[in-house]
DNA sequence: TTTTTTGCAAAGACTTTGCATTGGA
DNA sequence: TCCAATGCAAAGTCTTTGCAAAAAA
């Protein structure tokens, strides 16, 4: 999908739950739509410094963007990680980081993700809970440091 | 297992690692072999609270529980649960927190534990990085709010 | 204009640390 | 005895909040 149609998406999710789509409010699209890791507040903080955006503003939007849909919260060793969530599409996530380096990495082959879809739907049919979001965090070392 | 007999087998864990055997130990030792649930360090903390144990202690012990494989560290909506690590052998875990109660529980169907053992040995095999750890957290609706 | 959003400063929540005292081996 | 562990108080982080000023619609 087109980058500029994603950033146009997003403003109209925003405007359509009743928000303003301020300056801060569109550089932090941004940031989301192009970033390719996953990052925590104070990444995404560094990288509107010159844009005089606070912190409190880069927390305060980051939980608009999470209500809404735009983006998801990932929890990652204590630390709070966030990636575009919009347009991720039916895929579910599996991230991986690597104890070493630090790295943290998603893989998306449709393999995986089919046995995560049968898994929820096991968990569906045996349990009888409703699965609304799986989150599967991996750890390791990763190929590059198992050299 | 026998219940006493995970309490002497930590204890050595412990001692085998250098740390001595204190009262706060053998007290946090037991909570956590007894707690089917998943605790906060403050959870802990109000369980100690008659035996006059501080929580910097009950934060320093868990580390210390954590490092030597006794408890496993579990993030979930950004607060840090601990349980039992130790005895739950090859098993691996799959927890469910209900969004509408908060209850957290833990999925361990042979069947559920093969998908994960097979997610894993993908992942291995064709992307090449050494997996240690897997945590599954899934989010929901539970079948009783359902209703 | 009217309401939301922002920056700033301050407060809060959770976690860690310094240090003198206590306690286990 | 000797070194590790503890309690207390204080400091550190990360995150949230109150409020007046600024900006969006």
């Amino acid at each position: 999908m087109d980058h500029n149609q994603k950033i146009l998406d997003i403003e109209k999710i925003l405007k359509d739950n009743g928000y303003k789509l301020t300056g801060s409010r569109k550089l932090m699209i941004k940031i989301f739509v192009d970033s390719k890791i996953h990052m925590r507040p104070d990444d995404v903080y560094q990288l509107l410094r010159n844009d005089r955006i606070s912190l409190p503003t880069v927390y305060r939007n980051i939980e608009i963007f999470k209500e809404t849909g735009v983006i998801k919260e990932l929890p990652i060793q204590n630390e709070r990680y966030y990636e575009l969530e919009i347009y991720s599409g039916k895929k579910m996530h599996i991230h991986f980081q690597c104890q070493s380096c630090g790295i943290i990495k998603e893989y998306s082959d449709l393999e995986l993700i089919k046995m995560m879809i049968a898994e929820r739907d096991f968990i569906e049919t045996n349990h009888g809970d409703r699965i609304d979001d799986v989150t599967i965090v991996m750890s390791g070392t990763c190929k590059i440091c198992l050299k």
